[in-house]
DNA sequence: CAGATTCTGACACTCAGTCTCAATAATGCA
DNA sequence: TGCATTATTGAGACTGAGTGTCAGAATCTG
């Protein structure tokens, strides 16, 4: 899948880094200048291609400043096909994530955390991942509505996919604030922490801190 | 609230009534002809309004599409503004949301079946309906957070605030895929379900169907 | 009715995203 | 290696959303 795999022909291989050459400028203009400041034409400009390699490269210019998210959910739904069901499914949904933390590239950590702060500073930047993250959920429920023999509109399903996202949700915005410090293993600890206060969520009450 | 209150200044009762106008055209226009083929430019027509008039009531073409979800919304956090916090916080967030189904006026039904079919069709819809209860979920936090006496940044509230959404938008979902039958009653019947399937998804392993 | 305030319409402008077409580069096969 | 096929690129024109300005009309206050 990187740009670098002697195996893909070299077609592929010069489309792989021209995808990346622009997702790194881009966020690396994006985070100097701001989202809305810079165009698509000083974009281009900077990676030497056209506007025409730009939106064949990517749909939107939210979906080049947010790449990186990309990979961690498109790793995400890849580990989760390839695993088998046991035990609880919300345990196994972070187990799985727990996973994708440990696979992703050693410098998708850097390019992710510029991302998310990218993404505080933007509302169509929130709103493209927002409506990714559904996108994501849809696909959990039916690969988790296949393996289990449920139906896909089964609304628990439905309950778990999203638990899964928020969890990883909160656990990376506290990983990110506090600038990625502990690496991988704060990231995976953070995300169990948060699975954990799952059934204490919903045994909240007045009072009872 | 309404563009018939009469206490209102006639200014302020134009500027809603304009506002309705154009969403109801918006509304029918877009399930005409599509939303991404109606432009602003016909709707204005239709509406007999300028195109900064439009802009000045909605800022932008999706949120004239989605009138309706964004009146669902305003209404909950209104109710829940009321409320005063007793019993788990969950069934608290569920008697909200059943309330505020009960409040919203009775041509509410129609406008928001076609917003969530339209929403059905065009990927920038879905897009800012999510982005929109991304900043509901965000004004729970908040509000649960002052009334309970937490911290804003409680994993648990959340994890409510969004299980909440889940589950209207579930409950949502099939009463629309049924055209409202049973009307509001089954609507709020549907939206206990949900909740009611919230433990059961935690629960939730292969095999236990 | 007169003056202050707010709303409206008209128009020009920027920029994202789409489409077409000709030139170029990679591939597969003789 | 030479050649036909196929995918990729760059250039430029075009549509349409969203913004800013400004003069004139409608509403509000006294």
């Amino acid at each position: 899948m990187t740009a670098d795999d002697r195996s893909l022909p070299l077609r592929e291989r010069k489309r792989l880094r021209t995808r990346r050459a622009i997702a790194d400028i881009a966020l690396r203009l994006f985070t100097e200048k701001g989202f809305h400041a810079t165009t698509v034409e000083e974009l281009v400009g900077e990676a030497e291609v056209s506007r025409s390699t730009f939106f064949r490269a990517f749909a939107t210019k939210e979906a080049a400043a947010v790449e990186a998210e990309t990979e961690l959910w498109t790793t995400y739904l890849g580990e989760l096909a390839d695993r088998r069901p046991s035990g609880p499914v919300l345990a196994g949904l972070c187990d799985t994530l727990a996973r994708t933390a440990g696979v992703l590239p050693p410098d998708w950590d850097h390019r992710y955390m510029a991302t998310r702060r990218l993404i505080l500073t933007s509302p169509a930047l929130l709103g493209h991942v927002e409506y990714q993250r559904t996108g994501v959920e849809r696909q959990v429920v039916a690969c988790l509505a296949e393996k289990l023999g449920l139906d896909p509109d089964d609304l628990r399903l439905r309950i778990l996919a999203e638990l899964a996202t928020t969890a990883w949700s909160v656990a990376a915005r506290d990983w990110v604030r506090d600038g990625g410090d502990g690496g991988r293993q704060a990231l995976t600890d953070r995300l169990r922490d948060a699975f954990a206060a799952v059934p204490d969520a919903l045994n909240l009450s007045p009072g009872a801190s």
